[in-house]
DNA sequence: TTGACATACTGTGCGGCATACAGTATTTGT
DNA sequence: ACAAATACTGTATGCCGCACAGTATGTCAA
């Protein structure tokens, strides 16, 4: 299936969903915990996004992990790290200056 | 420049990148055009970057294209389509709504 | 007048990511 | 008792940013 057809969205979450879950992360967290806040702030993504993603910010160094195993079911709870935080802010402020791009191209459009 | 460092800012142009074309594109320019007007407005994109996505946004019928070969060196400007343009309005929607998630999630990070 | 540099493209290949697909195991609700 | 929800793991695929390599014309200084 090819992105035209209605997966438009897909390229956009590249950056964004890593922001996101840095963001997300200053509070420790399990995957599905994750998932589910991050439908309660309006947003949505794949179990089969989230996953493999957190195992690589993971492997990144961004985010440390821990096994809570001492209640019910087995969670792993990922949080931020010190070197993550600095890979948050360059990513946010890459992001700010796309966010600033993207306005000043909507002005020049709509000012003709 | 930060977006090089160690390929942190790769990610972050896949949605972006579409987006900024798009609208540029709302005046027809060609590609090498293209890559002085971006630098013009406070970001870089590399020609190994631009030429391969202007083909692909073709490809998708997004952008269309025609040869200029009447004045000294053949050029190909590039233009939104219809098509394009409801594209573009979609990933700007998608992009404010990210916007929004990072805004609320960083208030919260702030107050947290 | 030559040769370095800017202009203006095309084509191929690699590595990384979002997502698909498939699977495991425990807990809760009916 | 059995489905649905919870909470993960592993492998495969297609697309994209960028590297690398290449073609060809125009400009300008020595």
């Amino acid at each position: 299936m090819s992105i035209q057809d209605n997966k438009i969205g897909v390229e956009m979450n590249r950056g964004f969903l890593q922001i996101m879950a840095l963001l997300t992360l200053e509070t420790p967290m399990y995957g599905y915990m994750m998932l589910r806040f991050i439908e309660k702030i309006g947003y949505s993504v794949e179990e089969n996004t989230l996953y493999p993603m957190l195992r690589r910010l993971e492997k990144n160094g961004w985010i440390s992990s821990r096994w809570d195993v001492e209640h019910d079911r087995p969670k792993k709870y990922y949080e931020i790290t010190e070197e993550g935080k600095i890979i948050r802010n360059k990513l946010l402020s890459i992001w700010q200056i796309q966010n600033g791009v993207i306005a000043k191209l909507l002005k020049e459009v709509k000012n003709g």
